[in-house]
DNA sequence: CGGGATCCCAAGCGATACTG
DNA sequence: CAGTATCGCTTGGGATCCCG
């Protein structure tokens, strides 16, 4: 009678909240950012150089999306012109574990899915030829 | 002399077709779908009632691209009517353990989230007070 | 039962121009 | 330097209808 229904599932049930909380966290900016500042406080403009790939309005966005998830702080300081710091929060930090466990499931796995992607589109393109081209 | 000019960075670099890879294991249904398959294989409509959210063209969409890359396998049991399984890989269940710290992450920081945003929502708001309503 | 084919909309993102 | 504002495209995904 420890447990009821399901036959012991698994610990967690995934809702809509978990997967905005994962949209957010790792969309398609927020990893090169979060690798970014793991290693070293950034300014703005110092991110887009290090991230060229991402155009200063998604930069913005993400960053604001991040602070807003308590990810990342901001910080100005009030000088000519103005700097702005963005770092990681120690809730940042313990992003770190989970999403780099996904980064190395890529590596040591990320082989096997191109040789399976391989296979299924080779099969695909067979099938269709057995169908009269 | 052990590093160039990284500073050590992290492992691990954040590339395109890392992305894709993420987007295409972490998608909308994917994990309802990989939770669903760990603990037993099914069939089709039986994702379906599992799933009740989803649509037949998402969920059609998300296991042929499952398929595709290897995580899930499907068989074809030509019976009257058809019968289609579906059923997790073995390279599908090394995703398990990079996706559940993913749901451990959130299930232990999830409230420190919803924390901070709303402080942030509280603050924005206080701010939009200051500048005249 | 297990899908395929269409239509459609909202969201995400890029490109570009402007600002304190 | 660190953004904001607009526009427009591309996509993911829902809704719906149809099929072997």
């Amino acid at each position: 009678m420890t447990e009821t229904s399901r036959p012991a599932a698994h610990p967690l049930e995934f809702t809509a909240s978990h997967r905005e909380l994962l949209d957010q966290v790792l969309d398609k900016w927020s990893v090169h950012i979060l690798d970014e500042l793991c290693e070293r406080p950034a300014r703005f403009n110092e991110l887009r150089r290090a991230i060229p790939a991402v155009t200063q309005k998604s930069l913005t966005a993400t960053l604001r999306r991040l602070e807003r998830n308590g990810i990342v702080e901001r910080s100005v300081v009030r000088s000519r012109p103005v700097a702005v710091e963005y770092r990681i929060s120690p809730l940042g930090k313990t992003l770190r574990a989970p999403i780099d466990a996904l980064l190395e499931w890529i590596a040591t796995h990320g082989a096997d899915v191109d040789r399976a992607r391989g296979r299924f589109d080779d099969e695909a393109e067979h099938d269709l030829g057995r169908l009269g081209r």
